[in-house]
This record gives C-alpha cells, structure tokens and sequence, in this order.
DNA sequence: TTTTTAAATAATGTCGACATTTTTAAATTA
DNA sequence: TAATTTAAAAATGTCGACATTATTTAAAAA
C-alpha cells in the first residue's frame, strides 16, 4: 500500500497546498481541525503538522485557541507579490544572460517553439498551456545558476497562484491578449539571445505586471 | 503563568531557531525528538510542528522515518546566501531611494549618528554594535514599501546568521576591518541622501560580500 | 424588547501510548 | 577474520484521549 516514501504529514500538506491554491478553501475560510481529519482521513499530528508548514508558506494564518484560517487575499497583496515577482524575475533573467551557455540558449529556443506551436492551435487545453508556458520563462531564467534566488522566485510564483487563477478565468477565451502576450515571449527569447540584459529586464517585468490590472477587476467585485 | 498568548509550538519555535542560529546545535546535528522533548519540556506535537516551521525556512531538513537534522552549511550555500542577501538589499535600496520621503532620510541620519558614535566608542559590546548595524541599514532600506521583498530580506538575513556569526567571531577585535567597513556606512548614507541609486547600489552590494571571503577561511578548516 | 449573565456545547492544543521502521548488537556462517 | 543473518533495542510518526479555551445557546435581569 505504502509505495510513496512520503509520510502523512507531506502528503496531507501537498493536497492542502493543492486546494487552497485551487480554491477548493477560499480566502479567509476556517479550516476546521476535524472537518479537515474526516475529509483527508488523517490523525491530528500530521495534519498541525502540515497546517504548520502552510503557516510558513504564508498560505495560511492562525491564532491561538482560535484556530486556521486560509490566508486573506487583497488588493494590495496582488500588486506587492506581483511587483516582488516581476524584480526577482528581472534579477534571475539578468544573471541568466551573464552567465548562460549555449545549452541555455538552445532550452530557450526549444521551449519558445513549444509554447508558439500550441498557442497558434485549434484548441487549447488551458492546462497544457501553462505547463509549456511556465517551461518557457524557466528556461529563460535557468541559467541563472542561483538556488536560493531560484527557491523565492518558486515561492513568489506559488503566492501568485490564486490571483492568477483569476486572470485565468477572465481569459481563457481572450484570443487578442493571447497574441500580444505571445508577441512578447518572441521578444524576450529574441532579447536573451542577444544578451540585451537591460531591455530584457524591462520586457520581463512588464509581461509579469500585465495581468495585474485585470485581476484588481476581478477582485473589485 | 501564561502570560504569554503564545502557544507551546510557537515558543518552541523561537528557542530552537534561536538555539540553531547561535550554534548551540551544529550543522548536521540530529534532533532527537526524545533528547528536545526532554530539553524544553515538552510533548511530541508542538515540538514536532515546532520542526515542521524550521524545515519550511531550511534551518532544518528531515528524512522519513530517519529524523530531523539541522541544515549544512558549506562554502556553496554561503556564497549563494550572501550573493542572493546582496542583490535584494540592492532592489530593496533601489525602491527606497525612489520612494523615501524625509522621514526616511531623516531616519537614515540619526542611524547613521548612532552606529558611528558607537564604532568610534572604547569598548564595543559585539550586541550593542550588531542592534545599530542593523538599524542603520533597516532606515536604509525602509523606503522601500513593499512587504513581501522585506520579509524575503527577512529570511535570508536569518539564513546567513550562522555565517555572519563565524565573521564576527574573527572580526570581534579587528578595528581596521570595523573601520573601513565605518567609511561604507557613511558613503552609503551619502549615496541615499543624494539619491544615486546605481552608485548606492554597487556599494551595498560590495558591503554585503566583504565578509564572503573571510568567512570561506573558516569553513575551511 | 434589549442587555447581561450563566450554562452548555464545541473546538483547540497538548499529551502519552502504540504500531512501524530503523539502528545497533549479537550470533551464525563462510 | 570478515561478511551475512538474526535478534534486541531504540526512534519515528500517527492516533485518540483529555484538559483548556472559545463560542453558542438559554436564562435572567434591566
């Protein structure tokens, strides 16, 4: 039965990241101790355990005696991670140029094919997208050769989960948006391969900013 | 007696942290549940939510069904640490020169005032010396407004701990060192207060990497 | 009726017990 | 002796029980 090597404290908090991120527990939800032991069939440990390492991860808030409670999401918050995420984008991007090798740039060129490719497709599987999608800015930034700039930039990316669900929402169908976004993934491969650090940067952190006006829309409501 | 609002596992998460970062445990120590337990006087579930907190922020790393054990350091990892410290305290200094306002600069002079007469001061408590070295570069950055790439700041502060502690254990009586490194502070306030965002960032970067090397030599042996 | 107090219900956080797994020590074999 | 197997000891991770604290409900007072 058990063939993952996990124990039940890591596989309660993947499913719980999961959710949370997913929506399945909504900003500012309690998350009750035994609603959560019957629904995930765990003990008490192992589920603090996790609620604990969620804590950490800011995915989550407690207080004592008063229980958990799914982190808030607000205004504010989107365009402060946003703004975080498109800096240390621009910081990895930068360091990736300086330092990438001619494997870095072939990775670029591979996964901007990709992306292009299923973009221009008949029909996009939203999912599929965002895989390629993510691939590519990884690529771009994979030569940056810094794990604990590497780590942030994973934690940014996971803390912009649940606004970016909502931008997704909003356009999933928006074929124009789509185009200019796609416009700027050429741009920046081109930008890296000509180790333009300077206006690669730039470009990066706008692309990041982008879909931030749109989900204060969505948030307004 | 509780007169802290605090609960078990958070109260045993400052001691441990505290207990790692001063090196009462060392890297690579095993943290025998039992041994704490007994230590801190306390049950299996707040310290074991306790060391999921510490394994969330890489001071503590675990293996299933083999234990807990304090992180590594090593040559690598410092440099990274430091690299990465340098490059987002240069961001943070780069938003604060953009932003601050007089009270920020007002703020920079008065830390700038304390930290110097302290230096210039006959006998330096290392405590003392470290609580105005870290206001001073707080006032530095405290333009800035943005909490998430404060609280990244935060976390690689506390992660280069056990490092910086190796260089002030070598450094304690090095008043030539504690010189030069006087003649950055001054220079960077001066940088701030004219708002030369690229020279201050190049100075803080440098300022941030000068114990580097040193603290390599003690890892050395 | 509205507010205050008291009782009851429910939830949290901590503990020690226990099953499972790992580690150590001893015994067996080559 | 060295390597392998077996047995004993120790440690980990999970569970449910329980004391404490918070919340809800009901009763009493204003």
């Amino acid at each position: 039965m058990d063939t993952s090597r996990q124990n039940t404290a890591s596989q309660i908090l993947d499913k719980l990241t999961n959710d949370i991120l997913q929506g399945v527990y909504l900003p500012n939800d309690k998350l009750q101790i035994k609603t959560l032991k019957d629904r995930y069939n765990v003990g008490t440990s192992p589920l603090r355990e996790a609620l604990s390492q969620l804590i950490a991860k800011d995915l989550v808030v407690s207080e004592n005696q008063r229980g958990f409670y799914v982190s808030d999401i607000s205004i504010n918050d989107l365009t402060d991670i946003y703004q975080a995420r498109a800096k240390i984008e621009g910081l990895c991007l930068e360091m990736a140029i300086q330092q990438g090798d001619d494997f870095w740039e072939s990775n670029i060129i591979a996964a901007s094919h990709r992306l292009a490719k299923y973009s221009k497709s008949e029909s996009i599987d939203m999912d599929e997208w965002q895989n390629r999608h993510f691939s590519f800015h990884e690529a771009l930034v994979s030569g940056c050769n810094s794990p604990r700039l590497f780590q942030i930039r994973q934690s940014l990316y996971e803390k912009s989960t649940r606004y970016r669900n909502l931008w997704l929402k909003e356009n999933v169908t928006n074929s124009e948006t789509l185009q200019i976004n796609q416009n700027e993934h050429v741009a920046l491969m081109v930008l890296a391969l000509e180790r333009d650090t300077k206006a690669a940067q730039k470009l990066i952190e706008a692309h990041i900013m982008t879909p931030v006006e749109i989900i204060k829309k969505s948030l307004s409501y």
